[in-house]
RNA sequence: GGCCUUAUCGUCUAACGGUUAGGACGGAGCCCUCUCAAGGCUCAAAUACGGGUUCGAUUCCCGUUAAGGCUACCA
Protein backbone atom coordinates (compact mmCIF):
# COMPACT_ATOMS: atom_id res chain seq x y z
CA UNK A 1 0.00 0.00 0.00
CA UNK A 2 1.04 3.60 -1.07
CA UNK A 3 1.82 5.92 2.43
CA UNK A 4 0.22 9.09 1.45
CA UNK A 5 -0.69 11.59 4.83
CA UNK A 6 -1.53 14.91 4.67
CA UNK A 7 -1.29 17.80 6.96
CA UNK A 8 -4.46 20.07 6.46
CA UNK A 9 -3.93 23.37 8.47
CA UNK A 10 -6.67 25.74 8.25
CA UNK A 11 -5.23 29.38 7.19
CA UNK A 12 -6.52 31.45 10.14
CA UNK A 13 -3.36 33.28 11.06
CA UNK A 14 -0.33 31.67 12.08
CA UNK A 15 1.09 27.86 12.96
CA UNK A 16 0.49 27.02 16.42
CA UNK A 17 3.11 24.83 17.47
CA UNK A 18 0.63 22.09 17.94
CA UNK A 19 -0.08 22.07 14.37
CA UNK A 20 4.01 21.67 14.10
CA UNK A 21 4.06 18.64 15.79
CA UNK A 22 1.33 17.08 14.18
CA UNK A 23 2.55 18.21 10.34
CA UNK A 24 6.00 16.59 12.01
CA UNK A 25 4.58 13.42 12.49
CA UNK A 26 3.34 13.43 9.24
CA UNK A 27 6.61 14.24 7.87
CA UNK A 28 8.00 11.71 9.57
CA UNK A 29 5.91 8.85 9.40
CA UNK A 30 5.70 9.67 5.37
CA UNK A 31 9.60 9.90 4.99
CA UNK A 32 10.05 7.15 7.46
CA UNK A 33 7.88 4.64 5.30
CA UNK A 34 8.67 5.84 1.93
CA UNK A 35 5.33 7.80 1.51
CA UNK A 36 4.06 10.96 0.33
CA UNK A 37 3.48 13.88 2.82
CA UNK A 38 0.72 16.42 1.35
CA UNK A 39 -0.38 19.90 2.45
CA UNK A 40 -3.73 20.93 2.17
CA UNK A 41 -5.16 24.55 3.06
CA UNK A 42 -8.57 24.19 4.44
CA UNK A 43 -9.84 27.31 3.60
CA UNK A 44 -14.02 26.69 3.12
CA UNK A 45 -14.14 29.57 6.18
CA UNK A 46 -14.47 32.63 4.41
CA UNK A 47 -15.96 34.24 7.80
CA UNK A 48 -12.12 33.33 9.42
CA UNK A 49 -9.83 34.29 6.30
CA UNK A 50 -7.13 36.00 7.38
CA UNK A 51 -4.63 37.62 4.59
CA UNK A 52 -1.38 36.31 4.16
CA UNK A 53 -1.84 33.39 6.67
CA UNK A 54 -1.27 31.15 4.32
CA UNK A 55 1.96 32.21 3.18
CA UNK A 56 2.88 32.40 6.67
CA UNK A 57 1.87 28.86 7.34
CA UNK A 58 4.20 28.04 4.27
CA UNK A 59 7.08 30.24 5.67
CA UNK A 60 6.70 28.66 9.12
CA UNK A 61 6.95 25.09 7.56
CA UNK A 62 9.59 25.78 5.70
CA UNK A 63 12.01 27.77 8.36
CA UNK A 64 11.11 24.41 10.48
CA UNK A 65 12.16 22.36 7.26
CA UNK A 66 9.45 20.03 7.14
CA UNK A 67 8.66 19.52 3.34
CA UNK A 68 6.10 18.38 1.73
CA UNK A 69 5.91 16.86 -1.47
CA UNK A 70 2.62 18.33 -2.95
CA UNK A 71 1.13 20.64 -2.08
CA UNK A 72 -0.39 24.64 -2.80
CA UNK A 73 2.35 26.16 -4.36
CA UNK A 74 3.92 23.19 -5.24
CA UNK A 75 1.28 21.09 -6.72
CA UNK A 76 1.08 17.61 -7.48
CA UNK A 77 -1.26 14.88 -9.02
CA UNK A 78 -4.11 15.30 -6.84
CA UNK A 79 -4.57 18.95 -6.86
CA UNK A 80 -5.67 21.81 -6.51
CA UNK A 81 -4.27 21.76 -2.72
CA UNK A 82 -6.59 24.39 -1.17
CA UNK A 83 -9.78 23.78 -0.22
CA UNK A 84 -11.78 27.08 -2.06
CA UNK A 85 -10.79 25.67 -5.19
CA UNK A 86 -12.53 22.74 -5.22
CA UNK A 87 -15.87 24.08 -4.20
CA UNK A 88 -17.48 21.95 -7.26
CA UNK A 89 -15.98 18.91 -5.86
CA UNK A 90 -17.95 19.27 -2.52
CA UNK A 91 -21.27 20.47 -4.30
CA UNK A 92 -20.78 17.42 -6.32
CA UNK A 93 -20.50 15.14 -3.36
CA UNK A 94 -23.42 16.82 -1.25
CA UNK A 95 -25.26 15.75 -4.03
CA UNK A 96 -24.96 12.72 -4.60
CA UNK A 97 -25.53 11.69 -1.01
CA UNK A 98 -28.86 14.11 -1.56
CA UNK A 99 -30.01 11.50 -3.53
CA UNK A 100 -29.35 8.59 -1.98
CA UNK A 101 -31.33 9.42 0.81
CA UNK A 102 -28.29 10.28 3.07
CA UNK A 103 -28.67 14.01 3.43
CA UNK A 104 -31.33 16.14 3.00
CA UNK A 105 -31.68 19.96 2.73
CA UNK A 106 -32.26 22.30 5.80
CA UNK A 107 -33.63 26.15 5.62
CA UNK A 108 -33.60 27.01 9.37
CA UNK A 109 -31.93 30.07 10.29
CA UNK A 110 -29.41 31.00 12.70
CA UNK A 111 -31.81 31.90 15.32
CA UNK A 112 -33.99 29.15 14.94
CA UNK A 113 -31.08 27.00 15.65
CA UNK A 114 -30.08 29.31 18.52
CA UNK A 115 -33.54 29.28 20.42
CA UNK A 116 -33.81 25.62 19.68
CA UNK A 117 -30.30 24.89 21.86
CA UNK A 118 -31.77 27.04 24.65
CA UNK A 119 -34.62 24.79 24.65
CA UNK A 120 -32.58 21.81 24.66
CA UNK A 121 -30.60 23.14 27.55
CA UNK A 122 -33.29 23.93 29.28
CA UNK A 123 -34.94 20.73 29.05
CA UNK A 124 -31.30 19.11 29.65
CA UNK A 125 -31.24 16.81 27.06
CA UNK A 126 -28.43 16.65 24.72
CA UNK A 127 -27.99 19.48 22.26
CA UNK A 128 -28.51 18.45 18.56
CA UNK A 129 -30.47 19.09 15.50
CA UNK A 130 -33.84 17.80 15.65
CA UNK A 131 -34.43 17.30 12.51
CA UNK A 132 -37.16 19.36 11.99
CA UNK A 133 -36.33 19.98 8.05
CA UNK A 134 -37.10 16.25 7.59
CA UNK A 135 -40.62 16.21 8.22
CA UNK A 136 -41.02 19.35 5.14
CA UNK A 137 -42.78 17.31 2.44
CA UNK A 138 -40.83 17.47 -1.35
CA UNK A 139 -43.03 20.51 -2.17
CA UNK A 140 -42.06 22.83 0.98
CA UNK A 141 -38.42 21.75 0.37
CA UNK A 142 -39.06 22.38 -3.21
CA UNK A 143 -40.90 25.74 -2.84
CA UNK A 144 -38.54 27.19 -0.25
CA UNK A 145 -35.63 26.22 -2.68
CA UNK A 146 -37.21 27.81 -5.45
CA UNK A 147 -37.91 30.84 -3.36
CA UNK A 148 -34.40 30.99 -2.40
CA UNK A 149 -34.76 30.79 0.86
CA UNK A 150 -30.78 29.90 2.28
CA UNK A 151 -30.64 26.24 2.46
CA UNK A 152 -27.56 23.82 3.76
CA UNK A 153 -27.08 20.21 3.54
CA UNK A 154 -27.38 17.72 6.81
CA UNK A 155 -25.72 15.14 7.18
CA UNK A 156 -28.37 11.86 7.87
CA UNK A 157 -27.08 9.68 10.52
CA UNK A 158 -28.83 6.33 11.04
CA UNK A 159 -30.60 5.57 14.03
CA UNK A 160 -29.40 3.29 17.38
CA UNK A 161 -26.42 1.86 15.55
CA UNK A 162 -22.62 1.53 16.58
CA UNK A 163 -20.05 3.22 14.61
CA UNK A 164 -16.59 2.22 15.62
CA UNK A 165 -13.11 2.55 14.11
CA UNK A 166 -9.65 1.46 15.39
CA UNK A 167 -7.03 4.07 16.05
CA UNK A 168 -3.66 3.69 15.84
CA UNK A 169 -3.03 5.08 18.80
CA UNK A 170 -5.90 4.63 21.00
CA UNK A 171 -7.13 1.38 20.07
CA UNK A 172 -10.75 0.75 19.01
CA UNK A 173 -13.12 4.01 19.92
CA UNK A 174 -16.99 3.45 19.39
CA UNK A 175 -19.94 5.64 19.36
CA UNK A 176 -23.86 4.82 19.04
CA UNK A 177 -24.93 6.80 16.68
CA UNK A 178 -27.87 8.27 18.33
CA UNK A 179 -25.16 10.69 20.13
CA UNK A 180 -24.22 11.74 16.48
CA UNK A 181 -25.36 15.44 15.45
CA UNK A 182 -26.99 15.49 11.78
CA UNK A 183 -23.51 17.79 10.84
CA UNK A 184 -24.21 20.31 8.19
CA UNK A 185 -22.05 19.41 4.94
CA UNK A 186 -22.68 22.23 2.59
CA UNK A 187 -23.45 25.96 3.91
CA UNK A 188 -25.38 28.16 2.85
CA UNK A 189 -22.33 29.88 1.23
CA UNK A 190 -21.67 27.09 -1.13
CA UNK A 191 -18.60 25.94 0.85
CA UNK A 192 -18.43 22.91 2.91
CA UNK A 193 -17.87 22.29 6.24
CA UNK A 194 -14.49 20.65 7.59
CA UNK A 195 -16.15 17.15 7.68
CA UNK A 196 -17.55 16.70 4.20
CA UNK A 197 -14.33 18.22 2.82
CA UNK A 198 -12.01 16.18 4.75
CA UNK A 199 -13.67 13.04 3.74
CA UNK A 200 -13.81 13.59 -0.01
CA UNK A 201 -10.56 15.32 -0.35
CA UNK A 202 -8.68 12.69 1.80
CA UNK A 203 -10.40 10.21 -0.87
CA UNK A 204 -9.63 11.93 -3.94
CA UNK A 205 -5.99 12.35 -2.48
CA UNK A 206 -5.52 9.16 -1.73
CA UNK A 207 -4.69 9.55 1.58
CA UNK A 208 -3.69 6.01 3.53
CA UNK A 209 -3.50 7.46 7.31
CA UNK A 210 -5.05 10.44 8.50
CA UNK A 211 -2.51 12.02 11.68
CA UNK A 212 -4.27 14.41 13.78
CA UNK A 213 -4.93 15.76 16.86
CA UNK A 214 -7.03 14.68 19.65
CA UNK A 215 -9.71 17.32 19.42
CA UNK A 216 -11.07 15.46 16.10
CA UNK A 217 -11.33 11.81 17.67
CA UNK A 218 -15.27 12.62 18.55
CA UNK A 219 -15.71 13.97 14.71
CA UNK A 220 -14.25 10.76 13.40
CA UNK A 221 -17.63 8.77 13.37
CA UNK A 222 -19.37 11.02 11.17
CA UNK A 223 -16.17 10.96 9.14
CA UNK A 224 -16.48 6.96 9.02
CA UNK A 225 -20.46 7.06 8.00
CA UNK A 226 -19.22 9.49 5.43
CA UNK A 227 -17.18 6.34 3.85
CA UNK A 228 -19.82 4.38 4.65
CA UNK A 229 -22.05 6.36 2.57
CA UNK A 230 -19.93 6.81 0.18
CA UNK A 231 -18.71 2.86 -0.21
CA UNK A 232 -15.45 4.13 0.06
CA UNK A 233 -12.27 2.27 1.78
CA UNK A 234 -11.58 4.07 5.10
CA UNK A 235 -8.32 5.61 6.23
CA UNK A 236 -6.14 4.65 9.61
CA UNK A 237 -6.74 7.22 12.21
CA UNK A 238 -4.24 8.11 14.30
CA UNK A 239 -5.33 11.09 17.06
CA UNK A 240 -2.68 12.01 18.78
CA UNK A 241 -2.52 13.53 22.35
CA UNK A 242 -2.52 17.39 22.59
CA UNK A 243 -0.34 19.91 23.62
CA UNK A 244 -1.04 21.46 26.99
CA UNK A 245 -0.45 24.37 28.93
CA UNK A 246 0.73 24.43 32.40
CA UNK A 247 -2.69 24.30 33.66
CA UNK A 248 -3.21 21.11 31.48
CA UNK A 249 -5.94 23.35 29.36
CA UNK A 250 -5.46 22.69 25.55
CA UNK A 251 -1.82 24.84 24.59
CA UNK A 252 -3.44 28.26 23.86
CA UNK A 253 -2.03 32.05 23.44
CA UNK A 254 -2.38 34.09 26.27
CA UNK A 255 -0.49 31.50 28.36
CA UNK A 256 2.66 31.92 26.56
CA UNK A 257 3.40 31.66 22.72
CA UNK A 258 2.34 29.67 20.60
CA UNK A 259 3.00 30.31 17.11
CA UNK A 260 5.79 28.80 15.65
CA UNK A 261 7.08 32.14 14.31
CA UNK A 262 7.16 33.61 17.90
CA UNK A 263 10.02 30.79 18.59
CA UNK A 264 11.49 31.68 15.64
CA UNK A 265 11.67 35.79 16.53
CA UNK A 266 12.87 34.63 20.01
CA UNK A 267 15.86 33.02 18.74
CA UNK A 268 15.15 29.67 19.12
CA UNK A 269 16.74 27.17 16.03
CA UNK A 270 14.62 24.98 14.01
CA UNK A 271 16.23 21.90 15.02
CA UNK A 272 15.41 22.35 18.29
CA UNK A 273 11.74 23.51 18.56
CA UNK A 274 11.38 20.36 16.13
CA UNK A 275 13.75 18.13 18.51
CA UNK A 276 11.39 19.36 21.35
CA UNK A 277 8.09 18.75 19.52
CA UNK A 278 8.73 15.56 18.37
CA UNK A 279 9.20 14.03 21.87
CA UNK A 280 6.09 15.57 23.42
CA UNK A 281 4.04 12.40 22.76
CA UNK A 282 6.57 10.49 21.10
CA UNK A 283 9.49 9.00 22.11
CA UNK A 284 12.74 6.28 20.49
CA UNK A 285 12.09 3.95 23.50
CA UNK A 286 15.75 4.30 24.83
CA UNK A 287 16.87 7.44 26.66
CA UNK A 288 18.17 9.55 23.98
CA UNK A 289 16.81 12.96 23.69
CA UNK A 290 19.05 15.05 21.25
CA UNK A 291 18.00 14.24 17.72
CA UNK A 292 18.50 15.78 14.40
CA UNK A 293 15.89 15.52 11.68
CA UNK A 294 17.53 12.26 9.79
CA UNK A 295 17.48 10.68 13.40
CA UNK A 296 13.94 11.48 13.93
CA UNK A 297 13.06 9.96 10.48
CA UNK A 298 14.90 6.53 11.02
CA UNK A 299 13.54 6.07 14.51
CA UNK A 300 9.78 7.55 13.98
CA UNK A 301 6.65 5.03 14.71
CA UNK A 302 3.26 5.76 15.28
CA UNK A 303 3.53 2.65 17.50
CA UNK A 304 5.07 4.68 19.93
CA UNK A 305 2.92 7.87 20.27
CA UNK A 306 1.49 8.07 23.65
CA UNK A 307 -1.58 8.73 24.62
CA UNK A 308 -2.09 11.51 26.99
CA UNK A 309 -1.75 14.78 26.76
CA UNK A 310 1.71 16.90 27.48
CA UNK A 311 2.49 20.20 28.61
CA UNK A 312 4.56 22.56 26.73
CA UNK A 313 7.65 22.80 29.07
CA UNK A 314 9.37 26.17 27.82
CA UNK A 315 12.30 25.20 30.28
CA UNK A 316 13.18 21.87 28.58
CA UNK A 317 12.82 23.65 25.13
CA UNK A 318 15.35 26.17 26.35
CA UNK A 319 17.99 23.47 27.36
CA UNK A 320 17.25 21.56 24.10
CA UNK A 321 18.13 25.53 22.16
CA UNK A 322 21.60 25.17 23.97
CA UNK A 323 21.92 20.95 23.24
CA UNK A 324 21.49 22.39 19.67
CA UNK A 325 23.49 25.27 19.25
CA UNK A 326 26.75 23.16 20.93
CA UNK A 327 26.39 20.95 17.56
CA UNK A 328 26.35 23.16 15.22
CA UNK A 329 29.74 23.87 13.63
CA UNK A 330 31.66 27.20 14.26
CA UNK A 331 31.09 28.55 10.77
CA UNK A 332 27.13 28.32 11.23
CA UNK A 333 27.12 29.71 14.72
CA UNK A 334 29.33 32.87 12.97
CA UNK A 335 26.75 33.01 10.05
CA UNK A 336 23.81 33.58 12.81
CA UNK A 337 26.15 35.84 15.42
CA UNK A 338 27.18 38.19 12.25
CA UNK A 339 23.13 38.02 11.70
CA UNK A 340 22.52 38.79 15.55
CA UNK A 341 25.15 41.55 15.26
CA UNK A 342 23.84 43.37 12.76
CA UNK A 343 20.73 43.88 14.49
CA UNK A 344 22.21 45.08 17.77
CA UNK A 345 23.52 48.34 19.23
CA UNK A 346 26.88 47.08 17.86
CA UNK A 347 25.63 46.82 14.02
CA UNK A 348 27.83 49.66 13.14
CA UNK A 349 31.09 48.21 14.18
CA UNK A 350 32.81 45.70 11.95
CA UNK A 351 34.57 42.64 13.45
CA UNK A 352 36.39 40.47 11.54
CA UNK A 353 35.25 36.84 11.10
CA UNK A 354 38.58 35.53 13.35
CA UNK A 355 38.01 37.23 15.77
CA UNK A 356 33.98 36.54 16.19
CA UNK A 357 35.16 32.60 15.88
CA UNK A 358 37.30 33.62 19.18
CA UNK A 359 34.08 35.21 20.74
CA UNK A 360 31.84 32.38 19.65
CA UNK A 361 35.21 29.45 21.58
CA UNK A 362 35.17 31.21 24.35
CA UNK A 363 31.13 31.51 25.03
CA UNK A 364 30.33 28.11 23.71
CA UNK A 365 29.21 26.42 26.75
CA UNK A 366 27.40 29.74 28.40
CA UNK A 367 25.28 30.03 25.47
CA UNK A 368 21.51 28.65 24.83
CA UNK A 369 20.77 31.34 22.24
CA UNK A 370 22.59 33.21 19.32
CA UNK A 371 21.61 36.42 21.01
CA UNK A 372 23.52 35.46 24.14
CA UNK A 373 26.80 36.08 22.70
CA UNK A 374 25.29 39.67 22.56
CA UNK A 375 23.70 40.01 25.37
CA UNK A 376 25.77 38.09 27.75
CA UNK A 377 29.22 38.97 26.53
CA UNK A 378 29.16 42.57 25.76
CA UNK A 379 32.33 43.38 26.23
CA UNK A 380 33.73 41.25 22.90
CA UNK A 381 32.01 44.24 21.32
CA UNK A 382 32.48 47.59 23.25
CA UNK A 383 34.76 48.71 26.41
CA UNK A 384 32.55 48.18 29.23
CA UNK A 385 30.96 51.95 30.06
CA UNK A 386 30.79 51.06 33.64
CA UNK A 387 31.75 48.51 36.38
CA UNK A 388 29.61 46.57 38.13
CA UNK A 389 29.57 48.09 41.28
CA UNK A 390 29.08 44.85 43.63
CA UNK A 391 31.74 42.73 42.08
CA UNK A 392 33.86 46.00 42.47
CA UNK A 393 33.30 46.17 46.32
CA UNK A 394 34.02 42.19 46.63
CA UNK A 395 37.06 41.78 44.43
CA UNK A 396 38.31 45.76 43.74
CA UNK A 397 41.04 46.37 46.73
CA UNK A 398 42.44 49.83 47.22
CA UNK A 399 46.28 48.26 46.39
CA UNK A 400 44.03 46.79 42.94
CA UNK A 401 45.05 50.06 40.63
CA UNK A 402 48.50 50.14 41.39
CA UNK A 403 48.95 46.04 41.01
CA UNK A 404 47.05 45.96 37.47
CA UNK A 405 49.13 49.36 36.40
CA UNK A 406 52.50 47.02 37.18
CA UNK A 407 50.54 44.42 35.67
CA UNK A 408 49.45 46.04 32.39
CA UNK A 409 53.67 47.22 32.17
CA UNK A 410 54.51 44.46 31.70
CA UNK A 411 52.18 43.23 29.23
CA UNK A 412 53.08 46.16 27.21
CA UNK A 413 56.47 44.87 27.01
CA UNK A 414 55.19 41.24 25.30
CA UNK A 415 55.09 40.99 21.42
CA UNK A 416 51.75 39.50 20.18
CA UNK A 417 51.01 37.36 23.72
CA UNK A 418 49.28 34.32 23.22
CA UNK A 419 47.10 33.03 26.11
CA UNK A 420 49.83 31.37 28.10
CA UNK A 421 51.96 34.28 27.97
CA UNK A 422 49.29 36.28 29.62
CA UNK A 423 49.06 33.69 31.97
CA UNK A 424 52.91 33.19 32.88
CA UNK A 425 52.93 37.45 32.41
CA UNK A 426 50.14 37.62 35.31
CA UNK A 427 52.10 34.87 37.75
CA UNK A 428 55.30 36.77 37.30
CA UNK A 429 53.70 39.82 38.39
CA UNK A 430 52.02 38.40 41.27
CA UNK A 431 54.62 36.98 42.59
CA UNK A 432 56.94 40.08 42.54
CA UNK A 433 54.13 41.51 44.18
CA UNK A 434 53.97 38.73 46.64
CA UNK A 435 49.95 38.59 46.16
CA UNK A 436 48.16 35.48 45.04
CA UNK A 437 46.52 35.05 41.55
CA UNK A 438 43.70 35.98 42.57
CA UNK A 439 44.73 39.22 43.86
CA UNK A 440 44.71 40.36 40.07
CA UNK A 441 42.77 38.18 38.30
CA UNK A 442 39.57 39.69 39.87
CA UNK A 443 40.39 42.86 39.25
CA UNK A 444 41.37 43.08 36.04
CA UNK A 445 38.57 40.84 34.75
CA UNK A 446 36.69 42.97 35.97
CA UNK A 447 38.57 45.91 34.47
CA UNK A 448 38.33 44.59 30.71
CA UNK A 449 34.79 42.99 30.75
CA UNK A 450 32.96 45.14 33.68
CA UNK A 451 31.46 41.88 35.18
CA UNK A 452 32.48 39.58 37.45
CA UNK A 453 31.84 36.37 35.34
CA UNK A 454 32.38 34.80 32.01
CA UNK A 455 34.96 33.01 30.08
CA UNK A 456 37.95 32.32 31.23
CA UNK A 457 40.49 35.55 31.82
CA UNK A 458 42.98 34.63 29.54
CA UNK A 459 40.32 33.90 27.07
CA UNK A 460 39.06 37.23 27.38
CA UNK A 461 42.66 39.10 26.89
CA UNK A 462 43.54 36.82 24.00
CA UNK A 463 40.53 38.06 22.40
CA UNK A 464 40.23 41.47 22.58
CA UNK A 465 44.21 41.32 22.42
CA UNK A 466 46.68 43.87 24.18
CA UNK A 467 45.99 46.81 23.20
CA UNK A 468 42.28 47.02 24.35
CA UNK A 469 43.48 45.07 27.40
CA UNK A 470 46.01 47.69 28.18
CA UNK A 471 43.55 50.75 27.42
CA UNK A 472 40.66 48.90 29.60
CA UNK A 473 42.68 48.56 32.61
CA UNK A 474 43.77 52.53 32.19
CA UNK A 475 40.40 53.28 31.90
CA UNK A 476 39.35 51.26 35.28
CA UNK A 477 41.94 52.72 37.09
CA UNK A 478 40.95 56.30 36.15
CA UNK A 479 37.16 55.01 37.08
CA UNK A 480 38.27 53.64 40.83
CA UNK A 481 40.69 56.85 41.29
CA UNK A 482 37.39 59.20 40.50
CA UNK A 483 35.57 56.70 43.28
C1' G B 1 -25.50 18.32 31.17
C1' G B 2 -24.31 14.42 27.16
C1' C B 3 -20.55 11.75 24.48
C1' C B 4 -15.43 10.55 23.92
C1' U B 5 -10.43 10.35 25.75
C1' U B 6 -6.67 10.24 29.41
C1' A B 7 -4.24 9.19 34.35
C1' U B 8 4.02 7.01 36.60
C1' C B 9 8.45 12.36 40.09
C1' G B 10 6.55 19.79 39.46
C1' U B 11 7.22 18.82 33.79
C1' C B 12 8.56 15.37 29.37
C1' U B 13 8.78 10.20 29.77
C1' A B 14 10.80 4.47 30.27
C1' A B 15 9.49 -0.12 32.41
C1' C B 16 7.12 -8.85 27.35
C1' G B 17 2.58 -9.35 34.62
C1' G B 18 8.25 -10.38 38.30
C1' U B 19 13.16 -3.75 38.30
C1' U B 20 16.04 -1.11 44.75
C1' A B 21 9.97 1.93 39.38
C1' G B 22 14.93 4.04 35.01
C1' G B 23 16.29 8.61 32.17
C1' A B 24 15.78 13.89 31.00
C1' C B 25 14.42 19.22 32.19
C1' G B 26 14.04 22.05 36.49
C1' G B 27 15.64 22.16 42.01
C1' A B 28 19.44 21.13 46.07
C1' G B 29 24.49 19.74 47.29
C1' C B 30 29.60 18.24 46.34
C1' C B 31 33.92 18.04 42.99
C1' C B 32 36.63 20.80 39.28
C1' U B 33 38.01 26.06 39.15
C1' C B 34 40.39 32.96 38.40
C1' U B 35 34.52 34.01 38.09
C1' C B 36 30.26 32.22 35.41
C1' A B 37 29.17 28.26 32.59
C1' A B 38 30.25 23.39 30.75
C1' G B 39 31.55 18.61 32.74
C1' G B 40 31.56 14.68 36.72
C1' C B 41 29.27 12.72 41.19
C1' U B 42 25.22 12.74 44.78
C1' C B 43 20.33 13.93 46.84
C1' A B 44 14.99 15.11 47.05
C1' A B 45 10.86 13.88 43.88
C1' A B 46 5.93 9.49 41.01
C1' U B 47 2.66 4.55 39.75
C1' A B 48 -4.73 9.26 41.62
C1' C B 49 -8.17 6.15 44.79
C1' G B 50 -11.07 1.56 45.65
C1' G B 51 -12.18 -3.20 44.21
C1' G B 52 -11.18 -7.53 41.46
C1' U B 53 -8.10 -11.34 38.13
C1' U B 54 -3.27 -13.54 39.37
C1' C B 55 1.60 -16.99 43.12
C1' G B 56 2.65 -11.81 41.77
C1' A B 57 -0.12 -5.96 39.35
C1' U B 58 2.63 0.62 37.21
C1' U B 59 1.12 -3.05 33.60
C1' C B 60 -5.18 -6.75 32.61
C1' C B 61 -10.70 -5.88 34.10
C1' C B 62 -14.54 -2.91 36.77
C1' G B 63 -15.83 1.31 39.51
C1' U B 64 -14.76 6.15 41.72
C1' U B 65 -12.28 10.65 41.31
C1' A B 66 -9.77 14.16 38.55
C1' A B 67 -8.27 16.41 34.10
C1' G B 68 -8.96 17.31 29.03
C1' G B 69 -11.46 17.28 24.22
C1' C B 70 -15.96 17.63 21.49
C1' U B 71 -20.92 19.16 21.80
C1' A B 72 -21.30 25.74 15.28
C1' C B 73 -23.76 26.99 8.50
C1' C B 74 -15.05 27.14 12.94
C1' A B 75 -11.40 24.13 11.75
Amino acid sequence: MNIRVRFAPSPTGFLHVGGLRTALYNYLFARKNNGTFILRIEDTDRARYVEGAEQNLLDALKWAGVAYDEGPDIGGSKGPYRQSERIELYKQYAMQLLEEGNAYYAFDTAAELDEMRKQQEKMRIPSKYDRRALRLTPDEVKTKFDAGVPAVIRLKVPDSRTVAFDDIVRGRVEFSSDQLDDQVLLKSDGYPTYHLANVVDDHLMEISHVIRGEEWLSSTPKHVLLYEYFGWEKPQFAHLPLLLNPDKSKLSKRQGDVAVEDYKAKGYLPEALVNFVALLGWNPGDEREIFSREELVKEFSLDRVGKSGAVFNREKLAWMNFEHLRRQPDTEVLRMLKLELAQSAFGEKHFDDLYLLRVIGAMRDRVSFVKDFVEKSPYFFQAPDRLDPDVAKKRWKPESAEHLKILAEEFTRMENPTKEEYEAALHRTAEKLQVGNGALIHPLRLAVSGVGSGPGLFDILFTIGKEETIRRISSAIGKSEKV
